[in-house]
DNA sequence: CGGCTTTGACCAGCGC
DNA sequence: GCGCTGGTCAAAGCCG
């Protein structure tokens, strides 16, 4: 592994030591001219290895910083816990949520991952409101927990797991739901979030309990834009359309999609057509699949949820009043865009758009059309067709150019909250869409790479399903377009290999995909959205997703 | 026949 | 209260 991870170097390092190498064999009268050449590239090569040992040194103590904060803010956590009077033992849901009844739906199949998108509440009863207030994210932590029991199983939940070094995530769940967010508590006293009052109605009547179990628990929208010619994208799930509507300011009609993969599967989405450009296909993902996913599925699925996580995991750290250590220094100057900074280098920082008053679900962009753009954070996507939005959005992109950012993320301690594997780099993890910062970090030419080789190849030994997590994750970055030869290489070639000899590189978005992508001719310019969203940021991938391929849904339910 | 799509109706939230 | 809009339901029809 740790040689593949190497494999990538695309650095001045490398070619530092090719030269020298060549120097060695120079032969005739230049060589010493030659020689002192090679000698000043030498210098210039240990200058630079120098500068890689300092940023590893800086590196390892950002990553103490944050096992501290970590550790401070578990310690904070089980303070609160035996503190605050239990409801319905909803702590200790938190804290051992396994249970008999959801054990079944653990085990999974080998080939099955179990991803959550967003936050998810307790699958014990739908009736105990006020569990969820203390039990949210349990349903995935049961699955992580689970994970703990069944070593070997491909699975990876994608929200928090009971790893000790998750707890923090919770406390900040907790912390919310204590009343710092104003919206918040109401959303909670209103009892109705989601899935709406009918649904509940729908749910509890048809008993499904797992269902309903995501009431009132806030959720995060991911919205993807992606050039895509076909109707839908295919993101693995089974989908059935229960709905088309004619959105206001979009000629084109909404199609509305529920998840069939499981029957109670609350998980909607919507897919419309970019009012500017017809071209783009919009889909929103709302909700958390009850289920586990087919590994087709667990590209988009870790994808969005990596995006809900983040979405969530700013939302909540930007509520007034916080009880937590989890502070915004996040600074936006959108639309204009030109400072937008997602973190700072001490904690976990959110991207919150300033007009985020009212967060019942704030939407999260990932904005798959426009790689070539990079410093552009102020692409403002239309959130969801050209209607005025209803919730605030929040987009961010997956793209910084600013390869600063990248030890920022690797040691943010990002796993705030709505965690994920791929963000717990101090688990092991790695974020997903911190994985596009790595291929742009790979590509920088000053990047201590064996820096990253070994965290990466530590990560990736320590955890043997992260092993397939990344996989799939650096998949759905990377590996259905490997036509693309523009699109950076050290970071694709990385993708590539882990994708070739990690053991689950048997993802059929690959192995299936038979190019007919639909997000394979980029967006380049601005004029895709006329976007006027206040406070949007936008997910970018250099990398356009494999997923968006022809589906196939027979009928063209983006109308005409 | 089962699963899916279509489509008009219905409902809830929100602003005026 | 009314109208607008988004979201969902459910009957009817289609399809393999």
């Amino acid at each position: 592994m740790e040689v593949l991870l190497k494999m990538p170097s695309s650095g001045g390092l490398v070619k530092e030591a090719m030269k020298i190498v060549e120097s060695i064999n120079c032969h005739g009268e230049d060589c010493s001219q030659e020689a002192r050449k090679e000698n000043e590239r030498l210098e210039s090569a240990k200058a630079e290895m120098g500068r890689v040992r300092e940023e590893n040194k800086r590196l390892k103590m950002m990553l103490e910083r944050i096992e501290n904060d970590h550790k401070a803010l578990q310690l904070r956590f089980f303070d609160i816990l035996q503190h605050s009077p239990p409801k319905n033992g909803a702590p200790k849901d938190v804290k051992h949520s396994s249970s008999p009844g959801s054990h079944d739906e653990a085990v999974m199949e080998p080939e099955l991952v179990s991803l959550c998108l967003g936050r998810t509440s307790s699958p014990t009863d739908d009736s105990n409101k006020k569990e969820e207030k203390t039990s949210i994210n349990n349903s995935c932590s049961k699955s992580s927990n689970e994970d703990d029991d069944h070593h070997g199983e491909l699975k990876a939940s994608l929200s928090l797991a009971l790893d000790s070094k998750f707890q923090p995530s919770l406390e900040l769940v907790s912390s919310m739901s204590r009343g710092n967010s104003l919206e918040e508590t109401k959303e909670e006293e209103g009892g109705e979030t989601w899935p709406p009052s009918k649904i509940l109605k729908t749910m509890k009547s048809g008993g499904d309990e797992e269902v309903s179990q995501q009431n009132h628990v806030k959720r995060a929208r991911v919205s993807v834009r992606a050039r895509c010619d076909a109707p839908t994208m295919n993101d693995g799930c089974r989908w059935r359309k229960y709905g088309q509507k004619i959105a206001k300011g979009n000629p084109r009609p909404r199609a509305y999609y529920r998840c069939t993969v499981a029957p109670g599967c609350p998980v909607r989405k919507q897919v419309q057509r970019c009012a500017d450009d017809m071209s783009i296909l919009i889909t929103t993902y709302e909700g958390t699949h009850n289920h586990p996913l087919p590994v087709s599925a667990t590209a988009m699925a870790s994808t969005t949820s990596a995006a809900a996580s983040m979405l969530l995991s700013g939302s909540s750290t930007s509520q007034p009043g916080l009880s937590s250590t989890y502070t915004s220094t996040a600074t936006t100057a959108l639309p204009n865009g030109s400072n937008f900074n997602l973190y700072d280098n001490s904690r976990t920082k959110l991207f919150y758009p300033p007009n985020n008053s009212s967060p019942l679900f704030p939407t999260i962009t990932l904005d798959l059309t426009n790689p070539s753009s990079l410093p552009q954070f102020n692409r403002f996507s239309s959130g969801f067709g050209a209607s005025a939005p209803r919730f605030p959005s929040t987009s961010l992109s997956f793209s910084s150019p600013d390869s600063n950012i990248l030890p920022t993320l690797l040691g943010s301690g990002y796993n705030g909250y709505g965690t994920l594997p791929y963000n717990q780099t101090q688990n092991g993890s790695l974020n997903l869409g911190k994985q596009s910062q790595l291929e742009q970090f790979y590509n920088q030419p000053t990047v201590p790479q064996q820096v990253l080789t070994e965290s990466l190849t530590k990560a990736i030994t320590s955890n043997p399903s992260f092993r397939s997590v990344i996989a799939a994750a650096i998949t759905s970055m990377v590996g259905g377009n490997t036509s693309n030869s523009d699109q950076g290489s050290g970071g694709e070639n990385f993708g590539q290999n882990l994708r070739q000899n990690i053991s689950a590189s048997t993802n059929p978005l690959v192995t299936t995909q038979n190019g007919k992508g639909c997000a394979s001719s980029y967006f380049n310019g601005s004029s895709s959205s006329n976007n006027s969203q206040t406070g949007s940021h936008v997910l970018q991938s250099p990398q356009p997703f494999p997923i968006f391929k022809s589906t196939p849904t027979p009928t063209d339910n983006q109308g005409s």
